[in-house]
Parts: structure tokens; sequence; C-alpha cells
DNA sequence: TGATTTATGATGCAAATGCAACATGGATAC
DNA sequence: GTATCCATGTTGCATTTGCATCATAAATCA
């Protein structure tokens, strides 16, 4: 399994380990890299699993799906994050939620759950895998608590106007680009899409945002409260 | 600082240490205890902490409130619960949210900073402490998923009975028991208030729930979808 | 106990929003 | 290159919902 070294260096779970342990690492703990074609599900609601997933490339969507279709997007994730190890971690090894790709992606699989429950601790790099973990997790945590503010919020405007806040805030300007569509946004909001759509169109008239495609500018006007 | 064994050995925290190693742990940590009455303010969005607090009697909420004096309740914490670990394991130690005692409420602040960055590990408990941690932030992670699961829900009816389901699967019965009052309830659910007692008072009226007070009977008619 | 605050329930109303349907443009596939 | 699929924008309409207000019940406090 050859896997660019300074892609996996980059990879916040693998913080502080070495070059030279990867490959114990991945000999010890296993690992399988897999592709995914976009649209295709890496994990499904209802099934099991050992392992967690690390995107090396494109992006993938934590969703929850009800029985009527109605689609939820919990997180959105890019190259280097991680997914699944909330249920790998936490010892419930059956998904709540599926995962899909939302673009072609290259996943890598870790079995996680030998890292957490069975792995004696002797290896070097597995104190530092937890507690990377940890803190991963944690900020995780954190970043599910900003995406509850937005869907709390009691109007469309106000859920938008948190987002791009936040977006605002993350990439340090007040022009923003959003990785997801207006499909995927509204999903993302807990909104109907056109309706979406349409409050955007006010929002603009209103002096608020400027917008094209999904590049967003909040106004000054809007700043100012 | 005295504190119940009893209620020590069961804060899922410590699972695993030892009851003689608590003045250790609290010795070589650090604790403190506080008492918090009904409506005070346990930790202030803005706020920097190096602690996690651990709920030892009452019950608290985990906040976030906006300018206009809106408020979402993000969490609902009873004994033997944690919080503020997002912050203190994640290393963003200004919070961003609040919380606050829902009870008179007795709080142990563990400077949990120090077993993340600062001791060396060579504690027996700390390792335990630390992959218990993951556990529970994991858990809680999950939970949090599911809460938004709820609020993205595109009505009223749909927010509440998926709220009400999730407690029927906690709770292992089709008559669950809430913490939350109506006002509390409204603002977990990111609803009107007065917008929730007609939308629950209609639900009776289609034969969907019974109800009394914060006690809800999920009818088979709903069941059988 | 009596007084005051707080939670709850009810209702009128305007506005927001979900939903359905359709047009269009861009992307993708064959 | 052409056909097909999918994302996006638009609009009409019925319904839902937020918001404001008031009445009452319940809880808290003095």
């Amino acid at each position: 399994m050859q896997i660019d070294q300074k892609l996996l260096q980059g990879i916040p779970l693998f913080k502080g380990i070495k070059e030279s342990e990867f490959g114990a690492l991945f000999g010890c703990v296993g690992a399988k890299r897999e592709r995914f074609e976009k649209g295709e599900f890496i994990f499904l609601g209802g099934d099991q699993t050992n392992s967690i997933g690390i995107v090396l490339s494109g992006r993938v969507q934590v969703l929850k799906e009800d029985i009527f279709g109605n689609r939820a997007i919990l997180n959105d994730l890019g190259p280097k994050a991680v997914f699944g190890e909330s249920f790998v971690c936490g010892g419930s090894y059956t998904l709540t939620v599926s995962v899909q790709a939302a673009e072609n992606s290259d996943i890598l699989f870790l079995p996680f759950e030998r890292v957490m429950h069975i792995c004696p601790g002797a290896c070097g790099f597995h104190n530092a895998l937890i507690k990377n973990m940890v803190e991963m997790i944690a900020r995780k945590n954190i970043k599910l608590m900003e995406n509850l503010e937005i869907t709390t919020k009691h109007s469309l405007r106000e859920k938008m106007l948190t987002y791009l806040s936040q977006l605002a805030q993350e990439q340090g300007s007040v022009t923003v680009t959003s990785t997801l569509g207006r499909v995927d946004l509204a999903d993302f909001l807990g909104v109907d899409r056109s309706a979406l759509t349409r409050e955007l169109g006010r929002m603009r008239d209103a002096g608020l945002i400027q917008f094209e495609k999904n590049t967003y500018t909040l106004s000054d006007a809007h700043l100012k409260t």
C-alpha cells in the first residue's frame, strides 16, 4: 500500500508519528485503502464497523436519512479528515449515520477498535494515536455544537447568516466559499431548497449579502450589528 | 474535599480507577468542588478554562446565546456527566458556549488540561483517564448528531416525533419522560414555545401522542409507520 | 400564608416556509 | 456531439410557524 508520506504526515490523527513508524503502525493495526466513486456509500446506516475512515482525497458527507428519503447532512469532510471514529471510539459499532462520497474519493480504513480496546499500548505510537484522537473528536464536538447553533435558529435568514458568520470566522474574510451547493446546503441547514434560494434573493435585495454560485460576501451593513 | 466514593466510582470518566487512587489523582491533577444555585452560570461563553466540570448532583444545561437574547439548549446533563471537555481536550480554551445550572448543583472542577498536555503520563490513572475521555466524547458526538437529526427536520411535528422516538429508544418504552419543560424543550428543538404547545395539542387531537406535563406516550398509530 | 415571579396554554395575525411544478442551464455520460 | 441527468432558479399556494399578547396555573420567595 503506497501512500504519499507527505500526505500521511499532514493527517492530524498521525501527528507526532515518525515517518519510519508508519510501516509498523499499518502492520500492527492493519489498514486498507479503497476508492469510491462519487455518490457511492462508504458506510451505510445500520452497518457495523470496527474501522474508521480517513479521507486521502476527495470529499465525503456524513448523512442521516429517514424512511421518507429525507436527508440531513451532518458533516462535510475533505482530505485528511476522519469519519466513523465516534462509533468505533464510543464502543457502539452500529452506525446510525451513512457516509457518502461527494466526489471520487480515496479512503484509508484503519481498524481503530484494535487501538482502543485490543492493543496493549506497548507501541510507541499507541498513546499518540489516542491523544490525537481525543483532540480531533473534541474539535468535532465543538463543530457539531456550532451546527446546532445554526439549525436551532428560528428563521431561514438567521440560519444562513449564522452559517456565513461561522464561515467568515473560519476563513478569516467576509467573502467566503462554501463547499456545498444549493441542494446540499439546504440539507445541511435543514430547510427546503427552493425556500433557501428565495430567501437568498431576498437577502441580496435587502443588501445583507452578495453571492455568486457558492461564494458569498457578507455586507458591511450586517457586520455593524 | 470529601466526596462520596460510590459516586466517584460511578462516574464514567473515572472508570477503572481504583478507590485508593482518587487521592493521588486529585492531588496530582488538582480538583475543586463548588456549589451553584439554580440559574447561576457555571461557565460563560467567552470565558477561558483549563478545567472540565463534572456534575456531582443537580442538572446543568449547555447553551448558546446570541446578542438578541435568543437561547439554544445544546445539552442537558445530569449527575456523573461531564461538560467543557470538548474545549479543554480540543485545545481551544475559549468557550463558545455557556453552562448554566438548571437546578441547584454540585460541580467538581478538574484541570484536565494538565492531563492532556502537561502530565508526562507516568501516573497509572493517566492513560485510563484519557481512554475514558475518548469514549465519552465519542458518545457525546453521536448524541449531538442525533440532536442535529431533530433540528434539521422541516416541521415542528417531525421534530417532536423524532425527539420522542429517540427518548423511546433510550428509555425502552413508548411512554417517556423528558427532563425539559415546555420553555426549555422549545429552546432545545429550536422552535417557538407557543407554536410548540399548539402543535402538541394538534398531535394529541390527531391521535399521534398523549401527554401529561413532561411525560409523553407515542401512540400505536404512529409506531406502525 | 400571601405576594411575586415564572411556566404554561390559548389565540389572532402576518409573514415565512414547505411543497409541488416547471423552466433552464450546466455537467456528465454514452 | 448529442442525449440525459442533475442542479438551480422561479412561482403559486396552502399551511405552518413565529411573534405578540393575555389569562391562568404553578412554583418560588418573603
